[in-house]
DNA sequence: CCTATGATGATCT
DNA sequence: GATCATCATAGGT
């Protein structure tokens, strides 16, 4: 009974909520990639929520967009960018269809599959740092734009799915300013992570670059 | 442990 | 042309 809830997709109802809800019910959840070489599960320790057009942080701020066109659409879906030239991040979109949004996917700890992902994150000392940053978690999973749009209610046989998991106590959730977002009023307390836990990533305040020379 | 910096390209103005 | 929801590395403490 356990068993068969602990393998059940999250209904597209879970989704179906503000971002501020949904976010922190994150935590705990299990992520499933499925490739070709087998399964890979995480469970999520860090996450952070941007709130679309109103959010002077989120991608849909100025508008939809082709990139952005995904945090638009239904709920439950993966909503997949590439940045800095080399990475990749991986969203879940939220809210009611129509009004743009994203959780960002930051952190969590490899349950099953540890392998496939070493072979990707090569300069990983620890498995603890294998999913230790947005761009590492993509990374091990092998997630890059072919996946935006995924569906993640579609079951554990999907390319990307989640999982009812193990959701921390309440006690154990916190949140704070989100990482590396600057700009004026994007300052909120939307990251959401799980107090304690070693795979959580390093907070880093944003620094502007500096210009070309 | 820490901070500073270069890599690399899509996106938007 | 500037910005960007980042990471790995080098070198200092």
């Amino acid at each position: 009974m356990i068993e068969s809830s602990d393998r059940t997709p999250l209904a597209r109802s879970f989704f179906d909520r503000p971002v501020l809800d949904v976010a922190p019910e994150l935590l705990g959840r299990t992520l499933i990639r499925m490739t070709e070489d087998g399964p890979i599960e995480l469970r999520l320790t860090e996450v952070e929520a941007y709130a679309g057009e109103s959010d002077p942080g989120s991608h849909a701020y100025r508008g939809r967009t082709a990139r952005n066109e995904v945090m638009f659409g239904p709920p439950g879906h993966a909503y997949v960018y590439f940045t800095y030239g080399m990475w990749h991040c991986l969203n879940v979109v939220c809210g009611p269809e129509g009004k743009a949004s994203g959780i960002l996917l930051r952190a969590g700890e490899i349950q099953v599959g540890a392998e496939l992902t070493r072979r990707r994150r090569i300069s990983a000392r620890h498995d603890k740092e294998l999913a230790k940053g947005p761009a590492r978690l993509a990374t091990a999973l092998d997630v890059d734009r072919a996946l935006n749009g995924a569906d993640l209610c579609d079951g554990p046989a999907a390319p990307l799915t989640l999982l009812q998991g193990r959701p921390p106590s309440l006690d154990q959730v916190r949140n704070g300013p989100r990482t590396g977002v600057g700009g004026e009023g994007a300052y909120h307390p939307w990251r959401f992570w799980i107090e304690g836990d070693p795979t959580v990533s390093p907070y880093r305040a944003h620094t502007p670059r500096r210009r070309a020379t």
